[in-house]
DNA sequence: ACGCTTCCCTGGAGGC
DNA sequence: TGCCTCCAGGGAAGCG
């Protein structure tokens, strides 16, 4: 489930470990993983090569290299990258896997292979290709921008929230946690929230992602009143009510909300 | 245009 | 114990 606070974790680790360093070798545990290369391609592009700064729009994470041209790095539901230097160290499901001039490694790993790594040439093409929005946490997103990307669209507030065209980087769960501090239940039509609604709206988007992040998205570090850490909780209540939580199918994917601070609209 | 389903993919949970 | 089905939810695609 690796949203816009989760990548940008990934970032971070990234920037902290795989940077800077010369990439000697290249293995494809499973080809599926790679995207629009071959892992023959994928491995020439790299060998090498140095990962030099990192760039994340939405829940897409780039890296440049030294030469030119970036490395895609997508997580799905299940994607991490594992930065270790025994081989022995490598997490299961570590399908690609790059060797450093240093000894250490660092693998992308990704049990359920929803995610991919793939090799870009062209950054910008590339974020045209993924018909990619404003990135929910960049800040020319202000209130009045927000407002802009919500006029004359319909459907519920959930579905737009979380359609990467619009808005890159928000899914199910953080999609579920804005909601909630904005007292907006999942399934209101977005024509119904007034200016005060998405202004409100807006402001929990930011706060919630910015202190996911802060919380390097730790369940356990996350603020008290989150819900986060309760999707997984049978029986799970209100953090800010005690009212048991419900859930609705919203969006074709369920949502995890509080009746009375959410109420319906309908 | 919208909303719903299906598919990809795997493992954990719960029912029988 | 073990098999079956459902569910998780990132995203693309197809249908009405």
């Amino acid at each position: 489930m690796p949203e816009l606070p989760d990548v940008e974790t990934f970032r971070r680790y990234l920037d902290a470990t795989g940077l800077h360093q010369t990439i000697e070798e290249v293995a494809v545990g499973d080809e599926r993983v790679v995207k629009r290369a071959t892992p023959a391609d994928l491995a020439d592009y790299l060998q090498g090569r140095r990962l030099e700064r990192t760039y994340r729009r939405g829940k897409h994470l780039f890296a440049a290299l030294d030469a030119g041209g970036w490395l895609e790095v997508h997580f799905g539901m299940t994607g991490y990258l594992a930065y270790y230097r025994a081989s022995g160290e490598a997490p299961e499901y570590s399908h690609v896997r790059f060797t450093y001039a240093n000894g250490y490694h660092l693998a992308f790993v990704d049990r359920r292979k929803l995610g991919y790594v793939a090799p870009v040439r062209d950054l910008a093409a590339c974020l045209a290709e993924l018909e990619l929005g404003i990135d929910a946490l960049d800040p020319e997103l202000d209130a009045a921008a927000f407002r802009e990307l919500a006029e004359g669209r319909r459907g519920q507030v959930k579905c737009w929230l979380m359609d990467q065209a619009t808005l890159a980087g928000i899914g199910n769960v953080y999609s579920d946690e804005i909601l909630f501090h904005a007292g907006i239940h999942p399934r209101t039509p977005l024509q119904g929230l007034g200016e005060a609604d998405l202004d409100r709206l807006h402001g929990q988007l930011r706060a919630v992602l910015k202190a996911a992040i802060d919380a390097q998205v730790q369940p356990g570090a996350m603020p008290a009143d989150f819900l986060v850490p309760l999707r997984e909780v049978a029986d799970a209540a209100c953090p800010r009510c005690g009212t048991p939580l419900a859930k609705v199918k919203a969006c074709g994917r369920t949502a995890q909300y509080c009746p009375r601070c959410q109420p319906s609209a309908e």
